[in-house]
RNA sequence: CGGGGCGUAGCUCAGAUGGUUAGAGCGCAUGCCUUGGGAGCAUGAGGUCCCCGGUUCAAGUCCGGGCGCCCCGACCA
């Protein structure tokens, strides 16, 4: 390619609307433009890189034996209908209408639709297993896209389903998917760790999303250093410090005090001159609009994932201060387990079993009680781990103390069971002529999240430092005089050769300074400069530099092209899987 | 949906208290000169000052309403 006749777009300044370091770097070096929130095009320099990822996920997606398919991406909501998630899905969901008032849906995610060509095209156990994958758009009306490409409302996923005749067999896929990922991200130059993530409503028995670790990461990740336990604080388990202290006091008198204006713990905690484990906090929740109870220990917080898993409940919301005042009695702040005023279920956090005169809301305007003890003066009857964990518990594999860190979500594989094949009533005849229901697996990569991730993990004050394996040009060449006849010449001839043998070289003749060129290449991140200069013409020789460390090497013009070529081949050594 | 910030040239921004023909840097075009890390000189093009309404002799500037963008939170198969 020639940048003289190419699309180069960069700026200098970093964009206004840009806040996190991939988005700026995007912007910039051109690799996107956005045409309003959450929705960004890929330039041509972009679509390089893009493209580069795509092939990588396709290769090893074969290679592990996925078959790819292109569904279609305006989908007839009569499949969403049929799974049950055309209400559930809410306003995340794309929905338009054809000319013959028909509602369509751009998918927001394909279970339906890969359910739907199994369906069209499997009957026997014989074509079994069976996994079937996509790269193409998905559309989610996001509440609040940011982050640039990380959260959009258009964004290209890689997505594969597997089918299997049973457990067993959907082990065996999920691992092979499993496999796959590890090779694709380490040949994208991602440092991604698988890391146990909620299973939550979609009746899963194993999921894990794969998380790169980075500040901009939307997800928190509990980490044990001493065992390598990772868990997405959605489900990460852990025991609590001073969990089995059972204090010696002995019971006080229940007694009323007068709390006016006193809401949070940490008032309260000054209040009463105590410690906010002392505490227990009573959170009114509705769940399917039901209204729940729940206890925790003052100084902790509740997960709301674990809560909605342990309830079982599609929904799961704060309540409004008007259910509050009429399930307590009193105004927003001041519930507890005594005397509520409704009979409803009251589910306590494990942390609550052990607090001595514990303080709690008095279900009484402006009014706390002290001295409450549990079993004496209320009862629970369910007990679960609903506690948010952090940083400083400690892990229930091996004792050691959990860490907590964020990551981007870049891939999710999910072992999904029969929900899907059963709702949409796909069936297979098995062995001895039974009807079966395949067992499904689904499994995701964002595309455009893994080419930030890289960014947001590899840049310099320059600009993105790409791995070999994803650059948009393995190497640039850079006459340093444009006008210049010999150099243009010696430079000429060497892409030319480079090209022939299949080398992914663009050549900078740009009717810009060096320094302009330079400095573009390295905010585009390519990994080696071709530089032709004065000594191609004084002493016979090319410079090569390197992105990452600003290494050169010198070469004599004659052998550069080999030279070249073994040292672009011993860079992709880096990258194998 | 709540809180905060912003909206003026392609980009980044300046335009107190309302007042002529709305500015800068970068970018862009043309010419000269240049090319070892964002060169110099000259000339030039480029504006719905987010939109609608109001106040006023006069609005980029003040008032009301709306829209859009960014950040935090809520939310997120």
């Amino acid at each position: 390619m020639r940048f003289s006749k190419y699309l180069i777009f960069t700026l200098r300044e970093d964009p206004k609307d840009a806040e996190v370091i991939s988005h700026k770097l995007m912007i910039r070096a051109g690799l996107v433009y956005k045409e309003e929130s959450g929705l960004y095009g890929y330039l041509p320099i972009g679509f390089r890189v893009y493209n580069k990822v795509v092939n990588i996920i396709r290769e090893e997606m074969n290679r592990a034996g996925a078959i790819e398919v292109l569904p279609t991406i305006l989908t007839p909501a009569s499949l969403w209908i049929e799974s049950g998630r055309y209400d559930i899905m809410g306003k995340e969901m794309i929905r338009i209408k054809d000319r013959k008032d028909n509602w369509l849906v751009l998918g927001p995610t394909h279970e339906e639709a890969f359910t739907d060509i199994v369906r069209r095209t499997v009957s026997s156990y014989k074509q079994l297993p069976l996994t079937l994958y996509q790269i193409a758009k998905k559309f989610r009306d996001e509440i609040r896209p940011r982050f640039g490409v990380m959260r959009c409302r258009e964004f290209t996923m890689k997505d594969a389903y597997s089918f299997d005749i049973d457990e067993k067999g959907l082990d065996e896929s999920y691992n092979k998917m499993r496999e796959a990922y590890i090779r694709i991200f380490k040949r994208v130059g991602l440092n991604a760790l698988p890391v146990e993530a909620d299973v939550g409503s979609m009746g899963g028995t194993r999921s894990e999303e794969f998380m790169v670790f980075s500040s901009v990461g939307e997800a928190t990740i509990i980490h044990c250093p001493t065992c390598n336990y990772y868990a997405n604080v959605e489900r990460a388990e852990s025991i609590l410090k001073d969990d089995d202290v059972v204090e010696n006091e002995t019971m006080g008198e229940l007694k009323e005090v007068d709390t006016p204006n006193v809401f949070t713990i940490e008032d309260l905690t000054k209040f009463f001159n105590t410690s906010p484990k002392k505490f227990i906090k009573t959170i009114i929740y509705m769940a399917d609009g039901k209204p729940v109870a729940v206890l925790i220990r003052g100084d902790l917080d509740i997960n709301e994932v674990k809560l909605k898993n342990y309830l079982g409940a599609a929904e799961l919301e704060l309540a409004t201060p008007e259910i509050i005042e009429e399930v307590t009695g009193a105004k927003v702040g001041f519930a507890g387990p005594v005397g509520l005023k409704k009979e409803i279920r009251v589910i306590g956090d494990f942390s609550i079993k052990n607090i001595k005169n514990a303080i709690t809301g008095a279900n009484k305007t402006d009014k706390h009680i002290i001295n409450v003890n549990i079993n004496r003066d209320f009862e629970v009857k369910e007990f679960a781990d609903i506690r948010t964990a952090k940083a400083g518990d400690i892990c229930k594999n091996c004792g050691g103390s959990l860490e907590e860190t964020k990551g981007i979500e870049v891939g999710h594989i999910f072992k999904l069971g029969y929900k899907y094949t059963e709702s949409m009533n796909v069936t297979v005849l098995d062995k001895s002529g039974n009807r079966i229901h395949p067992i499904m697996g689904c499994y995701g990569i964002g595309v455009d999240r893994t080419i930030a991730a890289v960014i947001e993990t590899s840049n310099d004050e320059k600009g993105i430092i790409w791995p070999i394996t994803i650059a948009p040009f393995e190497c640039v060449i850079v006459p340093i005089a444009t006008k210049d006849e010999k150099i243009m010449e010696i430079s000429n001839k060497i892409y030319e050769e480079l090209l022939s043998k299949n080398v992914d070289v663009a050549i900078d003749d740009r009717d810009e300074t060096v320094g302009v060129r330079m400095n573009d290449l390295d905010l585009m991140g390519i990994p080696f400069k071709i530089i032709v200069g004065k000594k191609a013409i004084n002493e016979n020789k090319i410079e090569v530099k390197r992105r990452d460390n600003g290494q050169t090497y010198e070469i004599p013009v004659s052998e550069a092209v080999d030279e070249i070529i073994s040292i672009i081949k011993e860079e992709y050594k880096k990258y194998e899987a």
